[in-house]
DNA sequence: GATGAATGAGAGTTCATTCAT
DNA sequence: GATGAATGAACTCTCATTCAT
């Protein structure tokens, strides 16, 4: 079983947390500014304001630094569904599935460069797919919103994936701004649940 | 702009031919054995029987070799999607979608580890999206077929891009011999179309 | 003309000789237990329990550290040899001289693992040998004895160095509980002082 | 069972077995005359007139380098001690065990600089000792040169080990023009195997 | 006095690419 | 045309030492 690399210390000081922060940021933005070739933890530590010595002090390895930034991505993403599963309790499911999609696909589209990279680009050391908490978290949310919509919770492993790969790859690969993409996607994922068409298009 | 490389020459004796061939099986192999990080052109051409310098005969840089067999794949899924469609002409239009994504997982199951990392891991150096002349064809093949089916033509893009998502985001992440994932696409590609759920699963 | 690293200032509070003493357990713990290579200065601190500041705080740099692990180790081995000496006053020179060889080896049993390193793996920052004052007291209980006992008295250097290698070579390279290696050291610096063979073997 | 690292290639043409015996050389020179702290292979390489690829073309890595200094080193004492048996054929044994340590001496005085770090710096990776073939050898030469000259061939293994940390103890902590440490050697080894005293010193 | 976060020179090693043979 | 030895920029990571707190 692989192991994803792990912060080598947790920062407890005011001065580490914010060389912490100042690293993730640095790394976020190579990413996302100049993909995943030009990323090395020299420049890295260069863009952040601090010696190579100190990234090592709170990341074992290279990939530890993106592994990090996965784990944040992951967590904002919880966070948006959550919030938008709240905003629309009681509608029905149509409409709280296209929240969820809006949210998600507003998340990706703030950070786009760094999420293509983060998806594509990375060099995937074997990760168990949805072994993580976090995962598991996102999938518990599904399974119980899927069961309190009389859908199949057996499916919420597969809408996940099948969500994520939908909003990569149409956000990334097309024109971020088109229009309609939250149909698109939406659509998608209802023909997959079994919801019935929209009258029109 | 940034140009795709183009394969230095285009080899007509029957011996450089061979080599070319043996240099791409080897690429191949060596992506699908190993993964990206291992893949480096001494290893290609070792693995390939020849010496480093005839690679550089043939591709004017690694990159050179991942676009060949990027452009060998897509020339097989445009082969495969031909033979669907020639094979389910007459029939209503959600057989001839199934018929096609039953073709391409076929197609993408025979070689997976190559397109996980075709897909995922090649440091996308930023090719423009369907302004090949293979995606080209591929993006007609589908027009002509929703014209045909009375559907719109326009989705032909979001269509591809969404089949190859869902294609490789469901297959090569989760269990590849998963059963129904056949329906599962085809549901959701439907659902994104606009045609009628299908009345149980 | 390099100069040895001395303790930056002797310590005289107790909590001082607490810490100096725990920062020298500790780095003859990891010398002995992971060799050379994983010996350095943070590791010690840590092992020791002690910040790496308090560390430098007593000693200037690492070399110091070492140099004061082979500074204990000289002062055992003399105390070993005067017991041995004491011990067999009055005895014929070949007893006490077996006497003494038994010391030396009983003492480096002790602690295999870290004379291996300390004799053969320091980066042995040419010390003028015999230049300190333990080597010095050690060569003059060798002249004693050597004078008292009818023998060459400027041999003492030669045997006390045979002796060392021999004790060294034999034990760590060899198994370690070898028997008869005492017999096999006295023979050897018996043949050096001219000491006739002993009877049958 | 730790693995002793091998040349990577074997050099075959004129120009490779140029360069490896350069490198080698400027192994020795650097490791006689800054010590182990100061060889890298960066510098190795440099004084080689080499590139540092070009050293890691031949050497997977910078131990096989010692290494094969080591083994040189192995052959050339092989050869050295057989040549002293060849030349002191029909002698008595006292004759023969001198030869043979004066041909040592010999042998390591050459080198000093060099032996002296190969033999007590080198960050020795438990090499399991008389393992490799050329210890064999040596073995095998002192067994049957014991057992001809009416001496007990167990104690070939212990003889050589005890030659070697002589000759390096004496040697190289010792003023290296000292004289008489043939005769000191010697007697000591003479003293292990129980031969006779020399009448007078 | 004690701490430990911060540092950065420097180490070992890889690999895309060239070019003399 | 084919070869493969040679190259060296570039990368990841370590660790002795400092100094602000």
């Amino acid at each position: 079983m692989p192991d994803i690399p792990q912060p080598r210390k947790t920062p407890l000081q005011a001065r580490s947390r914010h060389a912490v922060a100042a690293i993730l940021e640095a790394a976020a933005r190579i990413l996302a500014r100049d993909g995943y070739a030009a990323f090395n933890t020299n420049r890295v530590a260069e863009e952040a304001g601090v010696g190579i010595g100190s990234l090592y002090q709170y990341f074992p390895n290279k990939q530890a630094l993106v592994a990090a930034l996965h784990r944040r991505h992951g967590e904002e993403t919880l966070a948006a569904l959550d919030r938008a599963l709240a905003d629309t309790a009681g509608q029905p499911p149509r409409e709280r599935l296209a929240a969820m999609v809006v949210a998600a696909l507003d998340l990706h589209r703030r950070e786009l460069g760094l999420h293509r990279v983060l998806e594509r680009e990375w060099p995937a050391f074997d990760e168990p797919p949805a072994s993580n908490p976090l995962d598991q978290a996102l999938r518990e949310r599904m399974e119980a919103w899927l069961a309190e919509s009389g859908l199949d919770p057996a499916k919420a492993g597969t809408l996940l994936r099948m969500a994520d790969s939908l909003t990569h790859g149409l956000l990334l690969d097309a024109d971020p701004g088109a229009a309609g993409l939250e149909h698109t996607i939406t659509d998608a994922l209802a023909g997959f649940l079994g919801l019935p068409a929209r009258p029109h298009t």
